[in-house]
DNA sequence: TTAGCAAAGTGTATTTTTTACACAATTGCT
DNA sequence: AGCAATTGTGTAAAAAATACACTTTGCTAA
């Protein structure tokens, strides 16, 4: 076969024989006491009880491959306007149950207290990243690719606020950050970077409720970094 | 619909309504006269005619991905063992005028020199990669996205090496990353990176029949750079 | 009210990394 | 023999990353 092979088809269709079922699966990341989380469902195929599993669905043929991410983050969790990235599509003959099923990957980032005010289904749970051992069909490779892409792209992005409310304290973003790269960070070198960037706005306001010294808040302000994104220094520490 | 729909399938099928044709498209790039190709065939779709696209076919359904590209990239070159990587899938749903066609893009690098003995298919042509303007379907959105996945990655993994010959003089390999990165290094600087790295093997050769003073050959050391990979330093000059 | 706790906020010195830069040596060619 | 082209080499300056400790603030509980 060769690329004529389509070109042939141009005004029939591609051969019907020919065709594959296609999903997404949604890896969705939330940040809390801080951990980094992950959303899974129960699986229920009898094949796979007791384990977890990501959520996804069957991309429809008149579907975009993003939107079909969209619409199970939407279900799911309710949630809208999130940040969310294709990972990596995942082929194996054998990888599911049902037969060939090729799924494209996505992670999505969102702040867990929104999500927490809409729990739709009982049998969604935040799960801490770094205790899942097992789970359904391929999810625990797709889900550790997405992982090691998160903490690639969160060196060079402005991603943590995406975890964060608006209002968020250094502290909390350095915990997101701590927790994503699963390092201890200088407390001071942080906060001397952060600044130095001059994307942070602050707000004049406190943390609340905190039973020690509260510290300031602050915005992330993305039309500022948009127009300046060269001044975006890598989150390495 | 909700991933129980998968569930429901695991004793039956995905329901033959929903499959979608996939194929897999190869960025293949190469490195000659200082510059990063890319190799392409001239489209026969009419509706294409006189564009330009990238090597690719459909995904049978009982092939892995990776071994899709691989077969392409065999069919075209006569080569194997090639570097490979998958960047991203493309699903629009217009993309292709044959109907639905989802497509994952893979780029690979391979050394030109080699794929010159071979050339199997006069319709194939190498491009300069900053020489494209248009391109049949979606391919220079593809090339433009493979092409920044490899600007990032030759930046902190050893790809420059998969584009030349075993034994390269650092003027050669300086070459590379200069196409790649679009820039320009300091020569004293680049050299010395490499060596402090300490991956390349000095072979006792020398460069042959150049028309001033040659230059000593090497041998990058893959298996001493799997052993110690924390020591790449990223190339970021 | 006050003492103690917990975390916020802050600056400097040291080390490491990156950058800038110029001249002698080698080979082929005429 | 001399010229053209490119290799090979070291050092100093600048920039970035790291290490590190004390004072301040607000809350809590005696």
């Amino acid at each position: 076969m060769s690329n004529e092979k389509i070109a042939d088809v141009t005004r029939t269709e591609v051969k019907s024989i020919n065709r594959i079922a296609l999903s997404v699966d949604c890896v969705i990341f939330g940040f809390d006491e801080n951990q980094l989380k992950v959303l899974l469902i129960r699986s229920d195929l009898k094949k796979f009880k007791e384990k977890w599993s990501l959520l996804g669905d069957i991309v429809n043929p008149k579907e975009e491959l993003d939107s079909a991410a969209y619409r199970i983050l939407k279900q799911r969790t309710g949630l809208d306007n999130v940040y969310m990235e294709q990972v990596k599509t995942f082929g194996s003959l054998n990888r599911h149950p049902a037969g060939r099923v090729v799924t494209v990957a996505y992670y999505s980032l969102i702040n867990i207290q929104n999500h927490k005010l809409k729990i739709l289904d009982n049998e969604l749970h935040w799960h801490d990243v770094h205790d899942i051992a097992e789970m359904a069909f391929d999810h625990k490779e797709i889900l550790d690719t997405s992982f090691e892409q998160l903490q690639r792209r969160v060196q060079e992005h402005p991603l943590a606020f995406s975890l964060l409310p608006k209002k968020f304290s250094l502290r909390e973003l350095q915990n997101v950050y701590e927790a994503i790269l699963n390092t201890k960070m200088d407390r001071r070198n942080f906060r001397k970077k952060f600044f130095a960037m001059d994307f942070l706005v602050d707000i004049n306001e406190m943390e609340q409720e905190v039973p020690h010294r509260p510290g300031k808040l602050y915005n992330f302000n993305y039309s500022k970094y948009e127009k300046k994104k060269k001044k975006w220094v890598g989150i390495d520490f």
